[in-house]
DNA sequence: AAAGAGTTCGTTATCGTTACCAGGTGCCTC
DNA sequence: GAGGCACCTGGTAACGATAACGAACTCTTT
């Protein structure tokens, strides 16, 4: 009895000489090309089933230099706003023959520079980067090695990488707007990390949309926080020793927000009568959050359908210099006071 | 000016002509083996820095027949369940130098068999399945085609793939142990997929440990639910209908306890004190539901980092026919009654 | 000074596939 | 019946990297 060992695979080699034919026929048959009398066709195709042949991706690669295979960066699918993007896109990929290499860089600036240069080493045929971190300058660097590249939440030179993001500037303004408009006047912010364009674009939206409304936002009112639950909690409390007398904390995302609601429930400060949160995403989850989340939404399953979709044009060179632009939705639950409840100008108290 | 395309890359030829030298010598230098002179050897890192040479990982895993790269399959990202194995096992991968095939198979057994297939396609090293749906004959088929293999929460043939895997009879069984505990004697259990080993097993925790405490568990009182949110809110209401009277349930795991959750409040019914609900999986959001819910809690990294240890140590040869089986842990929180608060015996009136 | 040992470096063949070109067969046309 | 034109089919050379072997060179040793 012969053990099957997976490093001797059949080859087109082992075919050709099972059907009596070259390799290049058998090549032609695999890839269904024309050139193949009917008869040997079939024969070929008997062979090909009776010894299992499966063409290696690897050699094709090498030769045709491209791998179908796509490369795809991620903060980090823990956060539950990545997963929907990572599925969008995987969705369109699949359906067009393509498989993802995908890597977590952990918010890391460093793991993003060592993923984008894994994925040239392994001569994917695209890469979609998410939210990266990486400086302008740097970033347009390594993803100008790559045959094509889109950038998800965050603007990019056409000629280097698509963009397809949300126009996060205008789903802060509306969380501003809610907030002054359900009466909260102090305002708490828990931002982003700093290198991020999104968190960035957030906090510009904070910005204008406070002053048009002559709010006072004054530096020690902002926190940045990590993006993360535990980064929230922490950001939370630190605000709230600052500034006992907050209304209202605006969240990095929804993640910060859960954190944040978190600290204030173990203060015992009641959300939203004492203060009132949002977050930013409109993760799956933020509907099951005590009290649930006055947030953000975003269109982001299709966000990653977009990506690959403009990805693939841009590998088949058409359709250069593509900037999709989606606009979010103001989601309002019960973190955030009701309008009519709030007489403007104060805290209420309990 | 030349535009720089990237595919003309810099190759071990280009690299060897402008240092003068061969391409071996190039190769031994790239690859830190002995055998060249330190003058040459300087030189050569020189060419390299200034050509911006990077090796061509297909090429070398053609020839290598390794190709550094491990598939992944996982019911759906989507579900943060699996990003946490995900995380443990790719931090120990990039540790080792391989990179993440990520195929999501939104249980679907056809994508499960297509993910495998295209993984052989493309030669990985290794495959980690996560919760697989196939059934075990056409999945060992299938892994028997790969150099290594290890399977996360099911049981398998040791020579054909390692395993690790959770305990869930005994996680379930401490779930019902609680909840009779606590004065539950009427329980409605939302099951999970058919086909899912985990689903399975956590049915025979429920039915042995149901019956050693003399309570009856119908069948009328048992549904069938898809592992979703939506899943859990369809299949709750689908049971209260059938079974008003019901004072607990069990779900499949957090995500269907959420939508059990949403379902009954709008029912209007309380939690705990009608009717009580626990999950499965402790995912990072439990403890932010209304109520927080009660759950197992396994060690989710871990169990991804378990398994990437252990494919790396089947793929060197080592350690064949490990099987790891971590123990769960309870997590009591509100979405229980009280142990004392509970009079044994009755549903408890508002 | 010659032989031996050790080091440095290059040549060749190969991994599995496909592009390109050349050879062969049958059939139609004038 | 010879030339021409389709159509099949096969040989060869790449794609980029590396293992194995062998040549050339340096240095030591007797």
């Amino acid at each position: 009895m012969t053990v099957f060992d997976p490093r001797d695979r059949v080859t087109l080699a082992d075919v050709a000489a099972h059907a009596g034919v070259s390799v290049m026929t058998v090549s032609r048959v695999v890839n269904d090309r024309p050139g193949v009398g009917e008869g040997t066709r079939v024969r070929v195709q008997g062979a090909i089933a009776a010894l299992g042949y499966r063409p290696n991706i690897v050699a094709r690669g090498l030769k045709a230099r491209r791998s179908r295979t796509i490369g795809l960066i991620v903060p980090d699918v823990t956060n539950p706003y990545f997963p929907e993007i990572v599925r969008g896109a995987e969705d369109v990929a699949i359906a067009h023959g393509f498989t993802l290499l995908l890597t977590n860089v952990i918010e890391d600036v460093e793991r993003e520079v060592a993923a984008l240069e894994a994925f040239e080493d392994r001569r994917v045929d695209g890469v979609i980067a998410c939210s990266p971190r990486l400086v302008s300058e740097r970033l347009e660097e390594l993803l100008e090695r790559h045959h094509a590249a889109v950038i998800v939440n965050r603007r990019s030179r056409p000629d280097i990488a698509g963009s397809v993001r949300i126009d996060h500037e205008q789903g802060m303004r509306q969380l501003i707007r809610h907030l002054v408009a359900t009466g909260c006047r102090r305002l708490g912010v828990l931002a982003g990390p700093v290198h991020s364009f999104a968190a960035r674009e957030r906090m510009l939206g904070i910005d204008r949309e406070t002053r048009e409304h002559g709010l006072d936002l004054p530096d020690e009112r902002i926190i940045v926080s990590a993006p993360t639950v535990d980064g929230g909690e922490i950001a939370a409390r630190a605000l709230i020793r600052r500034d006992p007398e907050v209304d209202a904390l605006v969240c990095f995302n929804d993640l910060v927000a859960a954190g944040a609601l978190s600290a204030l429930a173990e203060l015992g400060i009641a959300v939203p009568d004492e203060v009132a949160v949002v977050g930013y995403d409109d993760i799956p989850f933020a509907r099951m959050f005590t009290p649930p989340l006055t947030t953000i939404r975003a269109a982001t399953y299709d966000l990653g359908r977009h990506a690959m979709t403009m990805l693939l044009e841009r590998m088949a060179g058409r359709g250069r210099g593509v900037d999709i632009v989606l606009q979010p939705e103001l989601v309002v639950r019960a973190s955030t006071r009701h309008r009519l409840a709030a007489p403007s100008g104060g805290v209420i108290s309990l």
